[in-house]
RNA sequence: GCUCACAUAGCUCAGCCGGUAGAGCGCUUCCUUGGUAAGGAAGAGGUCAUCGGUUCAAGUCCGAUUGUGAGCACCA
């Protein structure tokens, strides 16, 4: 899985794949004889151009690429041919040996056992050889020498594992023609434009500041009134779907999440306990820790089990938009979207085996049903397996293949029942079951989880969570973990890239902007002002002094929907002359229609002013 | 956590080969009352991230720390 990250692509004999290809090999010997005594890595061909690892005789950085991309250019010039060699197992592992390239013998050997091959293919071009499958192109010639660029450069472990040493990766850009090159990095430097980071502090949505903690995000006042628009939203689907909301403490001691089974596996996970004394009634002094909760579930399970349930009960559906701690790894941590306190959009369905399909069913509807109304459509579902062949499963899985199988079947069966499409992720499973996770990619081209629907039929047993069934015997319930709004961090880094900070009426931090021409009118903006106010629109007057122009700019920059122009003629006619972000022509009309057009625009969340 | 890069005013950034700090925006005050993306003037604002080293002298060179970014690993 950890190539979908990187968007390693799969071989084909397309022209684009082999140009992509062949690079890297000119990369590579451009890169061994720039540093000599530098060894090879993987280079493959991925989404947007092609990578090649190192273990560098000494550093590279950025200020070096004019000089690799001008040995590259050199290489390309000269027509270099491209010749395929097949060797016998033995004389390949011989030449690997003899070329000292520790890292591709080591994957020879590897490619040899696991496939029981007998022959190696090499492919060599100029002075360069490599082991490799292919395909590429005839001469360096059939290469554009102006569609590619040398990208960046950064660490990237052996086969990807953090036991092994840290290569150089290189990445580059590569494309048929520069025409296309240009306007990849074009449309990549307008994609930061959109950063959330960038317009998070632009917009006034959130800071972070050093003295309250890394990945502790501060919600400044438009943030909040995102975070209340989206918990606003969640609490109607919710309430509607049956849902019953709850409410609890940030803390709990630390032998709950022993119980749960989440600690000792978690514990780097997890803030450090603090550790209290507490005195028994004898003055007896007693040590208790606690823990920042990472998650909700231990909490919703003791609800559940507050009280005796029975099957009439369920299914249970409690929810709560929930404050967590997790402790991410300092390089983890970024923005809005890796953070180490967030507020989830958390709920636990209690249910019987019977009611597990149509339980999952209505909470990819409700999924379905806040997407459309976020106007996100930029997702893809990921069914979440465990791996059964990782060698850490005991660290990672609850020990229980029954229950593995038959879970992972029922959410197959439910997608394919279903016509949901989804992709399989092996190894993505939760340590309690197996999940759906809603897949979606940032602006920066990194895939993230955004929500995640989770089945878990282990911890309710280890909480004894029971409800006294129809046969008036003791059950455990399974628990659905579900989270379709994400966390407010996490939805709304997702949100501002996907708006780019221009978000529509329902959701926007300043709705309406009122704008007059001259002091003249300032008291009729002021009457308007506090007319939309008083019904709950969140309205501002531009500063007095500035001119129109200036207004309207500073509106523009702040990305606020609506703005209203108002001068003599509104005033006389009692109508506002409205300006939609990013439409060219106003409208004029009547005070009261535009507040009535813009309480319904609101109620609906609709995507556009609704004008009728 | 790991690799590499970066850190100058609230924001965006300039500052050569070491000689003690600059612009625009924003902010404050005053003038201007302007019909659709920057009206004008004045003023305030910096221990150049922190700590240490080299040097007669450090924003500038070196080291460490902290933070940020691009990746890798991780991601209940």
């Amino acid at each position: 899985m950890s190539y979908e990250h990187q968007g390693e692509i799969q071989p084909t004999d397309e022209k684009l794949y082999k140009i992509r290809h062949s690079l890297a090999h000119v990369l590579a010997q451009a890169v061994l004889d720039f540093r000599e005594g530098s060894t090879l890595g993987f280079g493959p061909p991925i989404r947007h151009g092609f990578y090649y690892d190192f273990a560098l005789s000494s550093p590279i950085n950025e200020e070096d690429f004019p000089e690799i991309e001008r040995r590259m250019k050199k290489i390309l010039k000269s027509g270099q041919r491209f010749y395929r060699e097949d060797l016998a197992k033995n004389d390949a592992l011989a030449r690997l040996e003899e070329m000292g390239e520790p890292y591709k013998k080591e994957y020879a050997i590897e490619l040899c056992e696991k496939f029981n091959l007998d022959t190696l293919t090499f492919f060599r071009n100029g002075p360069f050889v490599d082991m490799c499958e292919g395909p590429h192109v005839d001469t360096t010639r059939d290469i554009p020498r102006d569609a590619f660029k040398l990208r960046s450069v950064a660490g990237a472990y052996w086969r990807g594992d953090s036991d092994n040493q840290m290569l150089t990766r290189i990445y580059a850009w590569a494309f048929l023609t520069k025409g296309e090159l240009d306007e990849h990095v074009d449309a990549y430097l307008k994609a930061q434009e959109r950063d959330h980071k960038k317009l998070g502090r632009q917009l006034g949505i959130f800071a972070i500041d050093n003295e309250i903690g890394r990945g502790l995000p501060l919600w400044l006042p438009h943030g909040t009134v995102i975070r209340d628009e989206l918990e606003k939203l969640a609490c109607e689907l919710e309430f509607k779907a049956g849902y019953k909301r709850v409410s609890t403490p940030h803390i709990a001691k630390r032998s709950l999440f022993y119980r749960t089974g989440h600690l000792p596996y978690y514990a780097d996970d997890m803030y450090p306990p603090m550790e209290l004394i507490e005195h028994t009634d004898s003055g007896e002094e007693v040590k208790e820790a606690y823990v920042l909760k990472p998650m909700n579930c231990p909490h919703h399970h003791k609800i559940f089990a507050a009280e005796p349930r029975s099957y009439r009960d369920l299914p249970l559906r409690l929810a709560e938009y929930g404050h967590v701690y997790r402790f991410e790894e300092s390089g983890a941590v970024s923005g809005l979207l890796r953070v180490r306190g967030m507020c989830m959009n958390d709920a636990h369905i209690y249910c019987t085996e019977d009611q597990i399909k149509s339980e999952f069913l209505s909470v990819i509807q409700l999924y379905a049903e806040a997407y459309g109304i976020l106007g996100l459509d930029q997702y893809y579902l990921r069914l979440s397996k465990c791996d059964p062949d990782d060698p850490k499963r005991a660290q990672k899985y609850v020990d229980n293949p029954v229950a593995w199988q038959t879970s992972e079947t029922l959410l197959e069966e439910l997608l394919i029942e279903n016509d949901i499409e989804f992709v399989t992720g092996i190894g993505e499973a939760a340590f309690y079951g197996p999940k759906i996770d809603v897949q979606f990619r940032t602006i920066t081209g990194r895939d993230e989880s955004v929500s995640t629907v989770q089945l878990d039929f282990a911890v309710p047993a280890r909480l004894e969570l029971a409800y006294v069934g129809r046969d008036g015997e003791l059950h455990t319930p399974y628990c659905i973990h579900r989270a379709p709004l994400s966390t407010h961090e996490r939805m709304v880094a997702y949100l501002i890239e996907h708006y780019g900070g221009a978000f529509p009426t329902w959701l926007a931090p300043v709705q309406v902007l009122v704008v007059t021409v001259s002091e003249k009118f300032h008291q009729y903006g002021e009457q308007l002002v506090a007319e939309l106010r008083s019904r709950f629109i969140r309205a501002e007057l531009a500063p007095e002094s500035d001119t129109v122009s200036k207004k309207i700019r500073e509106g523009t920059i702040r990305k606020i929907p609506n703005m209203l122009v108002l001068g003599e003629r509104e005033q006389e006619d009692q109508t506002v002359t409205l300006r939609r972000y990013g439409v060219g022509e106003q409208t004029v009309l009547p005070k009261n229609q535009f507040i009535e057009h813009i309480e319904k625009t609101i109620s609906a969340r609709a995507p556009e002013f609704l004008i009728n």
